[in-house]
DNA sequence: TTGAAAGCGGTACCAT
DNA sequence: ATGGTACCGCTTTCAA
């Protein structure tokens, strides 16, 4: 178990099959030019041995720089904001290993994306990470640049039926799952709303039955009374939560599976004297700081933005470093802030940079 | 933004200073053997353009392997064991980097330590993690490895007196906080109790009063009537959990902040349909799931074993590598785990590995 | 005090 | 089809 034995290199293989490097070489990574009889038995002898190349030798040869292209948003700062961080942050830690950031924004999710995909595809890139915003008009870009040899990975939002490597985000039916399981667990009556964007958005959508289900797995005789859309428009939001209180007065909690929860918070606040409700919300962002700490929100389900950028970057380098081929989802937990950690997502959460 | 301009290395530095690269490696690494003025200038060109060496290339020149050594505990195999394992992944995805591990154990938190630590001074190691049990004895043994330019990183536990060079570690005041407050979100009677291992112990006397700030904090009439130990034997934690039951009939809630938690759930599980008590424990093993699922545990909180062996490694190997010093307390977030997120930290939360 | 050169473990390209 | 060798960026040793 505590082996210091050398490991064994393209030379030692090369000796023992009383062969060249270069000849290993051609071997080990399936050039041409090699006789197959040799390549056999070079193959043979470095399983053997448990060859394994050394990556900081192979990548200190390369000569091309990698160039990671990212397309993220803008608007929606405390978010895509953090996802650009951890992205850059991710790859100015492998900057030894030559990889070198090249990041386009656009104005807001699916604004524009086709423009800018179409852009890069003329540029010469390594690896491409994206927040993609119209599915259905970018797959075929998507798998252009698959094509092209070029891996994608989607952060955040996904593309599923496209050819990305792989989507680096949080479950949002997971996700769901444990808002409901929470609130269950902090609620004081058994009628609860929710409140989304938009139902037409699958994520959004996933999240409602996620709560669903585990609000009334958890709570012997809860109900969900109605799940609202504020369509992402703050007074949309307020009219919405005024109107669930009026017509429930005995409403015992709000989940808020959409990060536009102020509007909502504004409002509980105000009418607190009158009901307990307890809100679960999605995202942190600034002004939901002293909501939580005034007990407006009981806790919220973070994302981790942050991570999710850097997640995306290091998956692309393992895959392009040494061919390993990822999940098909990768999928980060989701997470209970309240006051007491609050410190470790807010303002954000910083990774601490592993070498 | 988007740079891909080469990174300035030595040989640069050299032909704008006028010398070999010899010389630039010895200003660079304050060896001896330069003229104080020739070094002087090197760096200054070195600052101007912005050198950094790359930690890829020098890592492949270094001849000798790095061993990391660790003694953990065999017992609570649960928590050590994933520490361990934590450890072992960590230093695997390093061996590019020729690092190696040297692991040891000894029976218990504590137990024969002094001995593997002696006999490690022997060895010829670069870097050592543990979890030391009894610090004042050990204090004196990690200073010798300091001195010996061994870098020491407790895990879990820590030894803040000696020269060790962090501790990575869940900060049990903030854990107890987290705790507090969503026992006192969930409870539905203002009064609770704590069960500890030992006031002794540091890490529970922590835990003890970050709970109780917090609850007291969130809970406006709340009440913390009994702070019980278990000495983590089961009968005890048994016993005391049953006392409590008959001293306090309207107990509302019980916080254990040890481990050991399994015979407080078996007692509350039997006695579940008299009393409507929740329950806050800590860490995650194999005989909690089934108490999580059924609802007699409403949270646990996870202390990541895994990570933190995982995270010693690497403050370590990037200590070594760029001498980074890092902070003197490496805190992990405490994590709030209930069924819809079990599957991420159980049977064990292996991180995705980075790089 | 300084320079030159070998070498780490691969890759790439030339020559044979 | 195969061998040889320069080179990536740095460290280390040996000469000068």
């Amino acid at each position: 178990m505590n082996d210091h034995k050398r490991r064994p290199t393209i030379k030692d293989i090369a000796s023992l099959a009383g062969v060249s490097i270069g000849t290993v070489d051609r071997a080990l990574h399936n050039r041409r030019g090699i006789d197959p009889q040799t390549r056999q038995r070079i193959l043979t002898i470095a399983e053997k041995i448990g060859y394994r190349k050394n990556r900081v030798a192979s990548i200190l040869t390369r000569k091309k720089p990698l160039v990671f292209a990212a397309v993220f948003p803008q608007k929606l700062h405390y978010f895509y904001d953090d996802v650009r961080q951890g992205f850059k942050e991710a790859i100015e830690a492998l900057q030894d290993f030559k990889v070198y950031p090249l990041v386009y924004s656009v104005e807001s999710l699916g604004q524009g994306e086709e423009n800018v995909l179409q852009k890069l595809l003329q540029e010469d890139i390594d690896a491409l990470v994206l927040t993609p915003g119209h599915r259905s008009k970018l797959n075929p870009l998507i798998n252009q640049f698959v094509e092209k040899n070029i891996p994608v990975v989607t952060v955040s939002t996904d593309a599923p039926e496209s050819k990305r490597l792989t989507s680096v985000c949080v479950n949002p039916y997971q996700n769901g799952e444990l808002a409901g399981e929470l609130l269950a667990k902090i609620v004081t009556g058994p009628r609860v709303a929710i409140m989304v964007g938009s139902l037409e958005i699958e994520d959004h959508r996933q999240k409602v039955d996620g709560f669903t289900n585990a609000f009334l797995a958890m709570h012997p005789d809860g109900e969900v009374v109605a799940v609202v859309e504020n369509h992402e428009r703050e007074e949309l939001a307020a009219q919405n939560t005024e109107e669930l209180l009026r017509k429930y007065p005995d409403l015992a909690g709000i989940y808020v599976a959409t990060a536009n929860s102020v509007a909502v918070c504004k409002v509980l606040a105000e009418q607190h004297t009158n009901h307990d409700i307890k809100l679960i919300t999605t995202d942190l962002f600034e002004e939901m700081v002293d909501y939580l700490k005034k007990g407006v929100i009981q806790a919220t389900l973070f994302q981790n933005p942050y991570r999710q950028g850097w997640e995306a970057v290091n998956i692309l380098f393992q895959f392009l470093t040494e061919k390993r081929k990822p999940p098909t989802h990768h999928y980060l937990e989701p997470v209970v802030v309240m006051c007491s950690n609050l410190d470790f997502y807010y303002p954000q959460f910083k990774r601490r940079v592993l070498k």
